[in-house]
RNA sequence: GUGGGCGUAGCUCAGUUGGCAGAGCGCCAGGUUGUGGUCCUGGAUGUCGGGGGUUCAAGUCCCCUCGCUCACCCCA
């Protein structure tokens, strides 16, 4: 083989593939039902919207954004998550001068340059909703309500929910400098030291047991809150719980992009190999105005679609994945003159609403027969010389192997009253 | 960017102290010239990831290289 799918990528292809498009659609449903719209933004985007959105201090843009010139001499990027480009487009359009929250919700591809492993491809699919506009504890915990509940429609039963808080404006440098005297005198690697000045509390997320074991002291931001931070996350709380939502607090839960604030939250999987999340997000009041905006205060998320098919791989939900009907009608032609008869009625029967395929490639009648066997067709259709003169067609039921010839002017409405 | 593991047929993998390139599944054909799934018989498919070296002889040993994969890091 002479070409292979880019490092970090890969295909999704049958039977799985189908199982993609039932996750978007599945962990879309609750959003829609919610009254979210639905938003399809560029696949690349400014670079600069990202670096200032997202944030210069994070991984995803120090070192993990597919940058290009064009040729116009501009600098893009491949989007590395979706939020940034929802709220520009919010933004471009006007669309927060209506009523607010402005509620989105959206599907599609996002690019990280990152070395591949379980679960994390350079490639990967997220399904995102965004509520933007308002500073609401209600909407916040119908977000990850919404999300549970696609979760929970999949059959999963292993997704944990991890909640915490980063405080706002107020109380979040305190903390930091609270934060960031505490590790400067812990015995840490020269990478992590450096990430102590930039992003303290993503130290926190450090997984590294050495690292973890200085870290039981730490200060929590949940001890350097302000008012109301303390009454916002407080309120997000009860409404989960109202819900009956089961949620751990986790007060190391940090995020990796710098627009979040206040609440945040993980969904997590132990199926995963070593990623752990399976979606995650949190309220970004501060987003909006980092890119040029003026203050909205937002929540949102994401959800991986490709890490949630792994969840569901590791709760053996794929397991009978291996058969399916591809159509309900298979059509077997016996030479030339049938080929052709056969091409019409297949059409014909896809117009009445039908799914049927035929025998294609000049098959004999054993391959074509097998054909339709492996379709998972209900019936097949046999058409050969003698039917062809008696203006028949030999209608086979697959499971039961009876046969019976039926005019072939009645083969559709027969055949549309055996699957009604 | 840093480590570990693995690269042999479409897929999953055997391959002994270096000695003719293999199995199962799948695919194709026939058994059955108009009937699939089960069964029987037969068939096709390989730069043994690539390059170099040692050797009478390399899938096997040595060096280099590429790819995949898992993990660190990071994140959905």
């Amino acid at each position: 083989m002479s070409f292979q799918a880019p490092k970090g990528t890969f295909d999704w292809i049958p039977p799985r593939s189908e199982r993609v498009l039932a996750v978007r659609e599945a962990l879309a449903a609750p959003v829609r039902r919610a009254g979210y719209g639905y938003v399809e933004t560029p696949v690349f985007e400014d670079t600069a919207l990202f670096v200032r959105g997202v944030g210069e201090s994070t991984d995803v843009v120090s070192k993990e954004m597919y940058t290009f010139t064009d040729k116009g001499g501009r600098s893009i990027t491949l989007r590395p998550e979706g939020t940034a480009s929802v709220v520009r487009a919010v933004l471009q359009h006007g669309l927060h001068n209506g009523q607010l929250p402005v509620k989105l919700w959206y599907s599609g591809s996002q690019f990280r340059y990152e070395r591949a492993q379980k679960g994390r491809y350079r490639h990967f699919w997220q399904v995102g909703a965004e509520a933007i506009g308002a500073e609401d504890p209600a909407l916040d915990a119908e977000l990850i309500l919404l999300a549970a509940d696609g979760y929970a429609a999949l059959g999963l039963t292993g997704v944990r929910l991890l909640l915490n808080t980063l405080g706002c404006k107020e109380c979040r440098p305190r903390y930091r400098a609270a934060l960031q005297e505490f590790l400067r005198g812990l015995d840490l690697d020269e990478p992590t030291r450096a990430r102590i000045e930039i992003n303290p509390l993503r130290v926190l997320d450090d997984k590294r047991p050495e690292v973890q074991a200085q870290l039981a002291g730490a200060p929590l931001v949940v001890d350097h809150l302000c008012e109301a931070c303390k009454a916002y996350h407080e309120e997000v709380r009860e409404l989960l719980t109202a819900a009956g939502a089961a949620f751990t607090d986790d007060p190391r839960l940090v995020r990796g992009l710098d627009y979040y604030t206040r609440t945040t939250f993980e969904f997590v999987h132990d199926g995963l190999g070593s990623q752990s999340a399976v979606g995650g997000g949190g309220r970004y009041d501060g987003l909006s105005e980092m890119i040029g905006g003026p203050a909205l205060p937002s929540v949102g998320w994401a959800l991986g679609v490709d890490r949630t098919l792994l969840a569901m791989e590791a709760e053996g939900l794929l397991a009978e994945e291996a058969i399916g009907e591809r159509v309900q009608v298979y059509g077997v032609p016996l030479g030339e003159e049938a080929r052709r008869r056969m091409f019409l009625l297949v059409t014909e029967l896809r117009r009445a609403g039908l799914t049927a395929d035929m025998s294609f490639g000049g098959k004999g009648l054993k391959g074509a027969m097998k054909g339709a066997g492996r379709s998972g067709a209900r019936y097949a259709l046999v058409l050969g010389e003698r039917d062809l003169a008696a203006q028949a067609v030999q209608l086979k039921d697959l499971t039961t192997a009876e046969q019976t010839e039926v005019p072939l002017a009645e083969v559709a409405d027969i055949l549309k009253g055996k699957f009604s």
